[in-house]
DNA sequence: CGGTATCCGGTTGGATACTG
DNA sequence: CAGTATCCAACCGGATACCG
């Protein structure tokens, strides 16, 4: 399960391996729509159009993209029905749901915290300015 | 400190807006090398020099973009020492370690979950395969 | 030591148009 | 409705070389 310190796999060496674990996960996290697409999950399966209508920017194609990937990344389910005209659901796995977690701490720690990230970013281009 | 709903911020709304809180922290955090810089500084200041060697594989260029743009969202600071031959160190600001928490909790979920995720894509992959 | 300058290939995200 | 096909521009991360 661990690359090879078993006894401390909490230790930041493990994020040096570029096939470490927190490497994969940062990055569909850190993907423009992945961790979007799964927030909106959260409530509820929802089909294709819905999911553009919610993700309001996305193309057809990115959108595809980005569910195939959660998909293959066992994140999401996409189920078929057989039906004209035709739908398809795509729904939090278990797995997916998890994740669910994590991510509303960092949308937490977002809330409260990106003033100070983003005042810290117009001084900082201030000071950038004036040089 | 809220776009527009201050009685639901929590709500997944919110991130749909492209200058969302949310869009600005996880384009960080899921940037290729900043949340690993920001771990590795975890345990206390460090130099240009000394990061390279933990963060063995980036070049001084991108470590440089890097550091720059956490400094800019004032997560850390860059202290020079007017010395020969030159020393700057760069910490941690307390903002950037308010961060460690959620981004500790996104590595224990990687470390205990990326296992099924990988186990996921190779059966994706190979349903693929097939066809 | 701690960067910057220049160049470059690959990936990402998107616009547009078309299809089962 | 739920995509796919094609093309394309921008950006990212990196290699290499050089500088204060």
């Amino acid at each position: 399960m661990d690359t090879k310190a078993a006894g401390r796999v909490d230790f930041v060496g493990d994020v040096m391996d570029p096939a470490c674990p927190s490497r994969v996960v940062f990055a569909r996290v850190g993907d423009k729509w992945a961790s979007l697409v799964i927030q909106v999950l959260a409530e509820g399966p929802l089909r294709f159009s819905e999911l553009r209508a919610h993700v309001q920017v996305v193309t057809p194609k990115v959108l595809t993209q980005v569910l195939r990937a959660l998909e293959r990344d066992g994140l999401v389910t996409r189920t078929v029905f057989a039906q004209v005209p035709p739908r398809v659901d795509y729904e939090l796995t278990p797995l997916g749901r998890t994740l669910l977690g994590p991510l509303s701490e960092l949308r937490h720690w977002a809330e409260h915290n990106v003033a100070a990230m983003l005042a810290a970013r117009d001084a900082y281009d201030d000071a950038q300015d004036r040089l």
